[in-house]
DNA sequence: ATTATCTATAGATCTATAGATAATGC
DNA sequence: ATTATCTATAGATCTATAGATAATGC
């Protein structure tokens, strides 16, 4: 086995099991499917990883701070309140946008394994309080100056994520509903950032 | 088998498997199970329904037309543009709230399954057209008039959805980055359709 | 007679592991 | 010697169906 440039076994089962996971969801994908697409047998996934569960979480370990990051990272520069919400908002699109069917992989098997959630939890500890007491700082002392409406961090948090997050959540679907072909909504996605932005900033308003 | 009030047998398995499938997925339960908790053998499961996959068209068709009016029903009524605004979201919010499981299970299965992508797409039809056609054409009065900014009925029919959606999508993932406790988020729940109406109202202004 | 329900089972997975063999690093 | 890879298989599902029995509607 070649440990240099060249990609390991074990990171090409990682890789082809991650593949899979997206495209047809963890339930629908067979340990010997993985195998046979990475192009060997299937008792070696097992041997790297033990169980499918445990190869799942070496997926979700591999992305989760990404993933994580997308939603609880703070900007900390020293920026105007509405430099740092438009910052905030295009980079969690991009964020998104580079890893379109990813959440909906993840978010899925949190909804149906209890204790996936549980260990996301003890993964993040206070993040979410440290994250929303700073937010709420910084709201309060533009909600006092009179430059935005009232609004929780909590609010604000969820209005961004809401507008970035469905176009990649529900993309199929949103295809069919909205009648549009490849190319429009491609096209869609490409746009769509800067009408976030434009509709987050005007919600701002007092 | 009395088919009165009572439910029959039929109508009890669907409903178990409508349960279990909203709570595990389509792929994790099994018919086993919905017998199981059902209460009958596994064999009268296929009896009723030959197949899981046409199972699951079962339960798909019996929300199917909620769940597409959710998105696609206009309101007719003739009343001022933004009261109609008002209505589209509160409605949908209210479908959602009602049945907040259902999305996340349609979307799934239509994510991880072409074909019933393209049933779905032959049983809607036209609609997205004549929807959108329609919603352009009331949008356009308003732009002309001055009386909101410049943007597609898709725009709009997207906002609207992003807004009122994500809470039930990824509400227990929320939950945990959050770092909310179940009864602030069911308050959550109870007051973020107020929030997504103060925000798409103000986003429309021009 | 027909419809509903049951028992039993075929056949197809799928996960995980045991044990053999090949490749690699000292 | 150790690590990587393979073959083979146990054991546990799971779906779907065949065929028997019970319940129901004429």
């Amino acid at each position: 086995m070649k440990h240099n440039t060249e990609t390991t076994t074990e990171q090409l089962i990682l890789e082809t099991a991650e593949n899979l996971f997206l495209e047809k969801g963890f339930a629908m994908t067979s340990t010997t499917e993985i195998a046979r697409i990475a192009g060997c047998n299937q008792a070696l996934v097992h041997y790297y990883f033990r169980t499918k569960d445990r190869l799942f979480d070496a997926v979700f370990k591999k992305n989760a701070s990404m993933f994580i990051s997308a939603f609880l990272q703070n900007l900390e520069e020293n920026i105007p309140f509405e430099e740092k919400v438009r910052r905030k908002i295009e980079t969690q699109y991009d964020i998104l946008k580079a890893n379109p069917k990813l959440p909906f992989l993840f978010f899925n098997e949190l909804n149906t394994n209890p204790d996936r959630l549980k260990l996301l939890q003890e993964k993040i500890g206070d993040l979410p309080k440290s994250f929303f007491r700073q937010m709420e700082n910084e709201l309060s002392v533009e909600i006092e100056k009179g430059t935005i409406r009232p609004m929780t961090a909590i609010d604000l948090m969820l209005t961004i994520l809401s507008l970035n997050l469905v176009l990649f959540l529900a993309g199929s679907v949103l295809k069919i509903l909205t009648g549009l072909t490849e190319t429009e909504f491609q096209f869609l996605i490409e746009n769509r950032k800067r009408e976030n932005l434009t509709i987050i900033l005007k919600s701002l308003r007092p």
